[in-house]
DNA sequence: CGCTTTTGACCGGCGC
DNA sequence: GCGCCGGTCAAAAGCG
C-alpha cells in the first residue's frame, strides 16, 4: 500500500458538483518522468477501453514508485507540509503526530496535470470532498483541497487555476485509490475523446 | 438527517 | 528564535 501508481489525468468535480463539463478542453501532461507521451483518442468509447486508455497514461507517466512530478511551481510537491498521511497520521484531537525521530519521511508520489478548462473541477467518476482552501502566494485564486470520500481510500488531490493563464487548472493527485470507480465515467469518456495529453519534457 | 462546503485556527517545516 | 507558508483540522453553515 506504500506504492502508489493509480491517477488519471483529468480533474474531478466535488460529488455534489453540478458544475457542466467544459466542452472544449486540453490536458498538458506534465511529468518529468514521463516517456514521450503523446495521446490521442481515436479508439473506441468502450469502458474496457477507457481503462486501457488509463493505464496507457499511468504506464507512461511511471508514477509507480517513489517519485515526485512538479509541473508548475506554485504546486511543487516538495513543500514539507504535504507528507504521508500513513505516517502523519492524525491523533484523536485531529492534530499531526510527529514522526519519530531518526524515522525516514516517505513520500507519495504525487502526479501534477494542467487543464485548460472552464470549470476548476471535473468528473473522473470519484466522490471527492473538499477539506480546504488556501490562498497560495503570487496567484489570486486559492488552492482546493480534496480527498477521496471512500473509506480506506486515501487520495487526495489539489486544484488550483494559474494566476497567469485564467484558463488553465492545475490538478495535483497524491496516492491511488483502493477501490473502482464510484460514479459513471460518461463525463470522463467525453473528456478522453477530447482531451489531447502530451508530455512535457 | 446526513453529507459537503466554508473558513479560521492550528501545526510543522523551512529560510533568514 | 521568529516569521512565513503550505497543509490539515474541525466547527458551523449550507444543501438536498
Amino acid at each position: 500500500m506504500e506504492n502508489y501508481a493509480t491517477l488519471f489525468p483529468y480533474n474531478s468535480p466535488s460529488s455534489t458538483s453540478t458544475t457542466p463539463v467544459s466542452s472544449h478542453l486540453s490536458l498538458n501532461l506534465m511529468n518529468d518522468y514521463s516517456h514521450d507521451a503523446a495521446y490521442s483518442n481515436d479508439n473506441n468509447n468502450s469502458y474496457d477501453q477507457l481503462e486501457d486508455d488509463l493505464g496507457f497514461i499511468e504506464e507512461n507517466l511511471n508514477c509507480n514508485s517513489d517519485q515526485e512530478i512538479v509541473v508548475d511551481p506554485t504546486v511543487s510537491p516538495t513543500s514539507s507540509g504535504l507528507g504521508n498521511s500513513d505516517l502523519n497520521s492524525t491523533s484523536g484531537s485531529g492534530k499531526m503526530i510527529n514522526i519519530k525521530k531518526g524515522e525516514k519521511k516517505i513520500k507519495k508520489p504525487k502526479c501534477a496535470f494542467q487543464t485548460r478548462s472552464q470549470v476548476d473541477i471535473l468528473d473522473d467518476g470519484y466522490r471527492w470532498r473538499k477539506y480546504g482552501q488556501k490562498a497560495v502566494k503570487n496567484n489570486k485564486f486559492p488552492r482546493s483541497y480534496y480527498r477521496c470520500t471512500h473509506h480506506g481510500c486515501n487520495v487526495k488531490k489539489q486544484v488550483q487555476r494559474l494566476s497567469k493563464d485564467e484558463g488553465v487548472v492545475v490538478t495535483t493527485y497524491e496516492g491511488t485509490h483502493s477501490h473502482p470507480i464510484e460514479k459513471s465515467t460518461d463525463n470522463f469518456e467525453h473528456i478522453l475523446t477530447q482531451m489531447q495529453i502530451y508530455s512535457s519534457c
